[in-house]
DNA sequence: AGCACGCCGACT
DNA sequence: GTCGGCGTGCTC
């Protein structure tokens, strides 16, 4: 990919190419004339129309020259039709022209594809809601040969494409001949124009109405204290240096602080920023600062779109609430930016550009000047890991928290989902008539061996995740390196024989609840159970309306407004994720433990959470009971440092997929291959453990050494008769990866083109597989 | 990525 | 016979 600096030139001199980047998955530049007209206005930067094959597309400016470039003739060359302007003279809000390259060089995504995230989708892009169809007497009438010859190829160009022709793409190149042309055809009714099929309204009313039931009033965030924190904000938001500090509370007490520092910052004449992960917590969040502000917050969250969002950001300071696109959303000044939840996965997002919004936020404050702030119930071990950030730890007052027990569930109880403690505990509720949440950890349900007696599950040796177990093949497969194994018959760590996958069982817990609680009223709630606009919104009525004694849910109770506080949190099987084959296991089920945790009520108020798990010694259960988060990130950072995980080294997960299985995974080998050139690394096996020497490399400093693993054949994703194959890269010189990676992406572009296989980058990747 | 050109199966 | 499927190729 070119990526090297946008160079200006000396303007006196004419004529100048202008080289322009385009919306599109190309990762080359394209060459334009500069017309006299436009030669004063062309600049780096500068956002532009250009006429492109057939259409005209939204591009940008990344250079000048007075030269032709190599393989172009000048007589190939089109100019470039017109300059975007808008509020701003670039056409682009102030900076984030240069958030999208850097976005493009972090991710190594084509910049292009990162320009249609910061540039108001005003024409990029075909979400234009209206498309032009031919009609049948129309087609008739061309038939009959009535078409003037002027309008004939437009009414062609149209009415080959059975769904229409996007209306943007016709109408930014309508010009002249076009413009009359299209005007005729629709006199005559040849052509029609009519909504594009796939209209995004009714997903926004359903939204509308949905931000109009939420549960404000229930919620009561702490008043923020004029302690440390805000104190120490203030003086940040004054500093106007770029700055980043970490907040690490429960959500109550994080959007108490939330709603005076975006306070700080407005009467400081700045706005404020906040990204929230799901949809629904942010129309849930915009509605509590509203109320608590009296401030005017804007909710987007969505991609900004013509119709908000001007070219030159917002003139009035206010607070913008979104998700993970809104970080791009154009303000004037940003004094004041939240990430809230920093550590959930929603923050990455799952199409190219593969950015995360915990690095693009910092980008922007760095660029903005801004005060960055990260706020977690449980921060990730990559944002406590930032060299020079500042920790503010809010944590719950020690009589507000619940009690907490570990019921250790190897050694008891058979198979049963409910520990005698935890039966005991919602039988008190249930005479009490206070409410009880169990929780179930489903994602446990992806497939791993686990010994029923000590808890104890197989993990690749030198990968350290779980074996992934297909029941097919009966075998084991590492996701990360591709070793294979074949199935333990007895247990590695006891002996025993009793080793089942992971989750079975765990469909019994309703069942089991309502056999032994037959008064008792008890529902449901996971993403089975969600299936469907009408039952999720009734679901969620009967769960706000509390006409539940107890709630059975998953990890979707933590995705809308939060749930009042309940008297008994039973934690079914809290070990179950740990098992998932990802190295981050243990990190997300800390994180949905401690959720859970604060679903309970304090314990002055009599609130007990129980923890049933098969492996109360491992640091997460210990941290969890303990109420001492530090021992579980003391632990678990020690973990990624001697297995080189994030956020101790770096990875970039690559993907070929492609329709041939075979042919697929040799071209992943020959990716691997050239890495191994590029980036002078040892083989795999070298890292983890045997002792093959490589012969004229270069000597690698340790702790230094970048390893790339794989190919690994991809588990069942992507569409029907597709291959992929998961190639990963690690190590330390996140530099050196991303250039290498970078470099090969294009020779490997560049010996495949055209679409037998597609190649794709994801750096730092945050779900695998 | 889009959009067009070009080559093979089910319909007026 | 052609309408229309989607497999390659190109876009300054």
């Amino acid at each position: 990919m070119s990526t090297e600096f946008p160079r200006d030139i000396d303007q006196s001199k004419v004529p100048v190419f202008a080289d322009v980047i385009v919306p599109r998955h190309l990762a080359k530049t394209f060459t334009y004339l500069v017309p006299a007209t436009l030669v004063g206005r062309i600049k780096v930067g500068q956002r532009v129309v250009v006429p492109f094959g057939r259409t005209m597309l939204d591009g940008a400016v990344v250079g000048l020259a007075h030269d032709l470039p190599n393989g172009v003739s000048r007589s190939q060359l089109k100019a470039i039709a017109s300059v975007s302007d808008g509020d701003s003279l670039s056409g682009f809000p102030p900076g984030m022209f240069d958030l999208s390259r850097q976005v493009a060089e972090e991710y190594i995504a084509p910049w292009g594809q990162c320009l249609r995230l910061v540039a108001p989708a005003a024409r990029t892009g075909t979400q234009s809601k209206w498309c032009y169809v031919a009609t049948p007497q129309g087609r008739l009438a061309v038939e009959q040969g009535k078409c003037p010859e002027g309008s004939l190829p437009l009414f062609k160009r149209i009415a080959r494409r059975k769904s229409g022709l996007s209306a943007s793409t016709i109408q930014a190149a309508r010009q002249g001949a076009d413009r009359r042309a299209l005007a005729f055809l629709e006199a005559q009714q040849w052509i029609l124009k009519s909504e594009a099929a796939v209209s995004k309204r009714p997903a926004r009313l359903r939204e509308q109405e949905e931000e109009r039931e939420l549960a404000v009033d229930e919620f009561s965030p702490c008043p923020a204290p004029d302690g440390d924190v805000v104190r120490r904000i203030q003086a940040l938001l004054l500093a106007g240096r770029p700055a980043r500090i970490l907040i690490d509370g429960v959500l109550d007490v994080r959007v108490g602080i939330m709603a005076r520092a975006a306070q700080l910052a407005l009467d400081g004449g700045q706005s404020a920023l906040i990204i929230i992960g799901e949809v629904a917590r942010a129309q849930w969040l915009a509605q509590v600062l509203r109320t608590v502000t009296k401030l005017p917050v804007t909710l987007q969250t969505r991609r900004p779109s013509g119709a908000d969002a001007d070219s030159s950001g917002s003139a009035t300071p206010k607070i913008v609430v979104g998700t993970r696109s809104a970080i791009f959303y154009p303000l004037r000044s940003a004094g004041l930016i939240w990430v809230d939840g920093e550590e959930d996965s929603a923050m990455k997002e799952p199409q190219e550009p593969h950015y995360h919004v915990r690095e693009v936020a910092w980008m922007r404050a760095q660029q903005e000047s801004a005060l960055l702030v990260y706020g977690s119930a449980h921060p990730s071990l990559e944002a406590i890991s930032v060299r020079e950030i500042e920790r503010f730890a809010q944590s719950r007052e020690v009589c507000s928290a619940p009690s907490i027990e570990l019921v250790d569930m190897s050694r008891e109880f058979g198979g049963l989902p409910f520990s005698p403690p935890l039966l005991a505990a919602l039988r008190t509720i249930l005479v009490e008539q206070d409410r009880a949440i169990l929780f179930l950890n489903r994602r446990g349900y992806a497939g791993a061996l686990v010994c029923r007696d000590c808890g104890w599950v197989p993990r690749c040796p030198a990968c350290a995740v779980a074996f992934a177990y297909y029941r097919e093949s009966a075998r084991l497969a590492c996701r990360y390196c591709g070793r294979k194994e074949s199935l333990p018959e007895t247990c590695g760590a006891c002996g025993a024989s009793r080793l089942s996958p992971i989750g079975e069982g765990t469909e019994r817990v309703e069942q089991e609840a309502r056999r032994l609680f037959p008064e008792a009223r008890i529902i449901r709630i996971d993403r089975d159970a969600l299936r469907g606009v009408a039952p999720a919104r009734r679901l969620w009525q009967q769960v706000r309306a509390r006409t539940w004694d107890i709630l059975i849910g998953t990890q979707v109770l933590f995705q809308r407004e939060p749930l009042p506080p309940v008297g008994l949190v039973g934690i079914i099987d809290a070990d179950s994720g740990l098992h998932f084959p990802d190295f981050r296991a243990a990190e997300r089920t800390h994180q949905l433990l401690v959720d859970a945790v604060n679903l309970a009520k304090p314990a002055t108020s009599g609130g007990r959470v129980i923890v049933q798990t098969s492996l109360p010694n491992h640091h997460v259960m210990q941290a969890v009971a303990a109420r001492d988060p530090a021992r579980f990130y003391d632990e678990e950072i020690q973990a990624r440092r001697l297995l080189g995980y994030p956020p101790v080294q770096h990875l970039i997960y690559l993907t070929v997929s492609g329709k041939d299985r075979r042919l697929t995974e040799s071209v992943a080998q020959r990716w691997v291959d050239e890495l191994h050139k590029i980036l002078a690394v040892r083989p795999a096996a070298t890292a983890s453990g045997s002792t093959s020497t490589q012969r004229g490399l270069p000597a690698i400093p340790p702790g230094h050494g970048i390893v790339v693993l794989g190919p690994v054949a991809a588990v069942g994703v992507g569409p029907a008769g597709m291959h992929g194959w998961h190639i990963m890269v690690k190590g330390g010189d996140r530099i050196a990866m991303r250039d290498g990676v970078s470099r090969s992406l294009a020779t490997r572009e560049r010996a495949y083109p055209g679409r037998t296989f597609k190649f794709s980058v994801d750096v730092d990747p945050v779900d695998m597989g």
